[in-house]
Formats: C-alpha cells, structure tokens, sequence
DNA sequence: ATAATAGTTGACCGGTTGGACAACCTGCTT
DNA sequence: AAGCAGGTTGTCCAACCGGTCAACTATTAT
C-alpha cells in the first residue's frame, strides 16, 4: 500500500556525508536537500529535526560498519592481532576518505559529539552510546590478551578507555594538521599501551 | 587622540567564552555583541569578519594561559614533575569550567579545531598553531627527563606528540561524556606513556 | 577653539535558516 | 475500479545570519 521511497536512505547517507565532511553547524537541511534530490517537504515528512535526522544517520552508519568490526574484534582473531588490525582499518578508512575529499576527517562520531556536547543533548548521548560500542571491542580483546597472558593489565576496562582516548585524540590531531601520516603511529602506540601495566585509579 | 575603548577586549573575551562554552556555529555576532554590550557596527570596525575575531580571541586566550605554561613547565620543576603538574592544572581548569557553566567543556582550541578543520582553512592552521606550542612544553620536559635518565625513549618529539594526542583524546571524552572524572586517568597515563619504551615510526 | 583621531550608533541589506503546510500524486489492496 | 496509506511537491514563513554604512560623538593635541 502506498508508494514506496528510497528518500529517507538518500538523507541519511547524504547527511552523515555532507556532515563527516564539513561539521553540523555549516551543513544546512538545504544543503542535505538539494544534494539528495529531494525537497525540504519530503525531509520533515521523515524527520522531525535536524538533530533527529543526524542522530539517526550516525545510528545508521555504525550498522553500515558494524560488520566490521564484528570481523576485526572477532574472537578467532588473536587478541594483539585486532588491535593491530583495528588501527589498520582506521588508517584505510581515513585514508579513502582523504583521496575523496582532500581532508582528513577523523572519528565521525566524536567530530560531532564534540562540536555538539554541549549544545544539544540527545546528540551528545548518541555520540557517548556510538563510542561505548566501541569500547566494547577494545575491552574483549585486553581481556583476552590478559588472559592469555600477553598483556600485564590491572584494569582491562581503564586501558581500553586509554586507548580508545588515545586514538581519538589521534584522530583529532591528524584532522587538524590534516596529515594522515600522523596515523602511522598508532599502532605501536597502542601496543606499547596495552602491553604496559597501566597504574590503576 | 581620540576617544579609547575597551569594546575589542570585552569582545574577545566574550566571543572565546561563548564558542568555549557552546560551539562556533551555534554562536552567532550578534549574540557576541549582546553579551559584549557592543553594537554589531563597532564589532565590524574592529574586526573585519567572523573568523577573523575568533582567531583573535583564541590568541589573547593564549596570551593569558601562557604564564601559567611558563610556570608549569619552568626548568626549575623536575620534568617529570612539570608533566604530574600540567595533568593537576587542567583537571583544575576543567574542574572551574564546569562548576561555571555546568558542561565539561573540553579543550577550547582543539574544539573549535575540530569543528572547522575542515570548513575554514585559517582556524585550521590557528588551532595546529596552538597545539604545536602546547607540544613544545611536553617535549622538553620529556628530553630533560632523558637527559636525567629517567624515562627510556627512543624519540622525545614522538613521545610528547603522542602524550598530546592522548591527553586531547581525554578530554574529547570528557566534554562527551560531560564527566570529569575521566580526567582522573590523565597522570598515571601520561606517567606511563612518558616512561615507558615508545616504538619509533 | 579647532581639527583630527578613535570609536559608536542603529538602521539596513540580501540571503539563508529550520520548519510548516495544504494540495497533490502513486501504487498497492481489496 | 475504488479507496487509501505512503510519499511528494513547492510555496510560505518569521527569525536570523554575517556584514555594511553614513552619520554621529567623544577625546586629545595643537
């Protein structure tokens, strides 16, 4: 019954794009529109807000990736191994994003939970449940690592925050400086703080 | 000659606590100029365009912040004290920030880097500007504790580089989670990282 | 007193903003 | 073939955006 549209996919992904590449606030519902193809009428009859269209777009684009990281975090993966793999995937997607749009544009998540944490609420409680996921994988895969005795770690939770923490602000520094070569040092980073004992709180 | 004003201070000032405390897109001139007490027409005979005054406003901000980075980072301190010291002055800086205007508000430079590395080319460089001097502090306080022997690294630039990068990702974390209580993790860390064997690239 | 300098004022601009709307199509179901 | 849910269209809105401007005023040096 009724006609069927692919318009609410179009504004999702246009938007999360439009977005990722420049930031919310200079990303107008025009903009989103005209590039989509479809008018501003169509936009409200699917969402609310603005806020409500970008929160679903990031919620849709994490179920776009989660594969992903589902294949990277897997458990007949050896625990380091994700890690290692987990930064190499960060690399190649900043690294196709750049060859597409000439920026590097780091974590599109934080991105907007930063230019939005203290704006607009509901955006700053996606952007925390987006990172907690994944959190998660980091986490399972010290536990892992600690339980096979890989890794000295008192607090398998603290030091995937740290990491996690650690790559963000990687990602923050090499969007500034716009230079992916400021990724190359992730990896051993991150191994270094995952197989250090980090002094506990 | 002339009559003398202090409109320019009070509109740098305010512009920098307006976009700290919410973001560069949701700030607008006019509202800048409605808290400054200044009308729009004395606001474009000191500065000719938007970003031109926050660039301005970010600079007078390190202008004030600087003696306090003299301090902290003064060749009088033990190096691995100036970095334990530099941790305990930005949880303190938070800590006022938030009990002012109730968000963690992370830090400024990186917040409004983040959100127009992409859109504005001069804020970009501004804000790569201001980090690289932060950068300079942590470095030298790495090599003088290579020097004294105590810490093991390979490379003192890398290393406080990545220092950096982690203490931006803690706040990035912070301002999204609005809790500053993750900031408590900054010391060990930062201790951890600083002494401890980092792979070079 | 005068003139030059430095800063102020508030109205004004065209364009854009996020959002609302009634009217109108389109294709499935019965 | 008729009914109707589902989607589309383009216009309209008041508010706001960054930015401009000519006229005005206060201060200071001469």
């Amino acid at each position: 019954m009724g006609r069927i549209s692919d318009a609410r996919e179009k504004l999702l992904q246009v938007a999360f794009d439009l977005i990722y590449d420049h930031s919310y606030g200079t990303v107008s519902v025009d903009h989103i529109c005209k590039r989509a193809r479809v008018n501003k009428g169509s936009f409200y009859y699917f969402f609310r807000t603005k806020t409500e269209l970008v929160i679903e777009a990031y919620e849709e684009h994490w179920r776009l990736k989660r594969p992903d990281y589902d294949r990277i975090f897997s458990t007949q993966v050896p625990p380091l191994k994700r890690l290692e793999m987990w930064c190499d995937y960060i690399c190649e997607v900043q690294r196709k994003r750049f060859e597409k749009y000439e920026h590097v544009c780091g974590c599109p998540y934080t991105s907007v939970g930063s230019e939005l944490a203290t704006c607009d609420e509901k955006v700053r409680l996606k952007a925390m449940d987006l990172i907690e996921r994944t959190v998660k994988y980091v986490e399972s895969a010290i536990v892992d690592a600690k339980r096979e005795g890989l890794v000295q770690v008192d607090n398998a939770t603290i030091t995937a925050q740290q990491i996690h923490a650690y790559i963000q602000g990687l990602l923050l520094r090499a969007k500034i400086y716009n230079d992916l070569k400021i990724l190359r040092q992730a990896k051993p980073t991150v191994q270094m703080m995952a197989g250090a004992r980090t002094v506990s709180a």
